[in-house]
DNA sequence: AGATATTATTTTGATATCAAATTATTTGAT
DNA sequence: ATCAAATAATTTGATATCAAAATAATATCT
């Protein structure tokens, strides 16, 4: 079903393992949202309060490293979340280039209180695969991404 | 280094399995855009164009419903592929509803030309795995996403 | 046949995203 | 001490994307 390239055997099984990973991502991303438990959050929001919640305050730039986004994007995205009242930024005394972002605290409200039921969809959307299974696809995918800024 | 979640075991392992699957699908095909091999093309026109390529004219529909994007989202990006000259759109003279995308000789051209960069590209990226493990990565993904349509 | 349902596509409005240019600040070299 | 380079963040401009509303065409039901 997959692809219908005419290649090299070594091409095709790359492509289609290729094809049925980024298919699995997405669709899993997919049947996540329908749960609708990001109340109004974009997926990267969510990331930005969930990256703060478990790691505590953090300049721009880590952000953005530890979410795999640009610069601009986390600017935009803080700007949306500082607006909503759920994250606010100071600029470090020490070293005036940097803002250290925080979470007030209705953003830690809403993240202890939304992150637990995310984590129970995705625990149930990940039922289909066997705990062996999970703990080998955590360890392809965790060789296949090893390349960048983990 | 995942996640620092306190959950059951099995909650824990579905978030840790999540965030891995997520991360090597997103340095996956950040690394691949790396290669530069998609010209001006966004990656949802690459799809477009390869879904033709590989399964001829399609209704706009039928495309959405591959490669999992919203109707309005089609709509747009046909309509700049089609200004680029890539794709053309006909009605259907038996439901006047549909329209068939077809792509031009210069989009067939580009797509022939670039598909087979495309596939050494993932080739090489997906070398980290070997066969055997690309394998079971493939079938761990196809479970996974199963739910949706292929 | 005529009213109503359904289905396909387009349009609109709001955000997200990136890349490139800009601004502000600090660090380093002479 | 000053100028240059590097770094952090913001701004700007161009697309992409989705959701919801609007439009167009067909199918269905009496």
């Amino acid at each position: 079903m997959p692809t219908h390239y005419k290649g090299t055997p070594k091409e095709v099984l790359a492509l289609d393992t290729f094809i049925k990973l980024t298919r699995a991502t997405d669709s899993f991303s997919n049947r996540l949202s329908q749960y609708g438990m990001l109340e109004n959050l974009t997926v990267t929001q969510f990331g930005v309060l969930e990256t703060l919640h478990h790691l505590g305050p953090l300049c721009q730039n880590e952000i953005g490293t530890k979410l795999l986004k640009s610069n601009g994007n986390i600017s935009l995205v803080l700007e949306n979340l500082e607006k909503n009242g759920l994250v606010w930024r100071e600029r470090n005394p020490q070293d005036r280039r940097m803002v250290t972002v925080n979470l007030t605290q209705k953003g830690q409200e809403l993240i202890s209180r939304i992150f637990p039921n995310q984590v129970k969809a995705i625990t149930e959307e990940m039922g289909v695969l066997s705990p062996s299974e999970q703990e080998t696809l955590g360890n392809l995918c965790r060789k296949l991404g090893k390349k960048e800024t983990s």
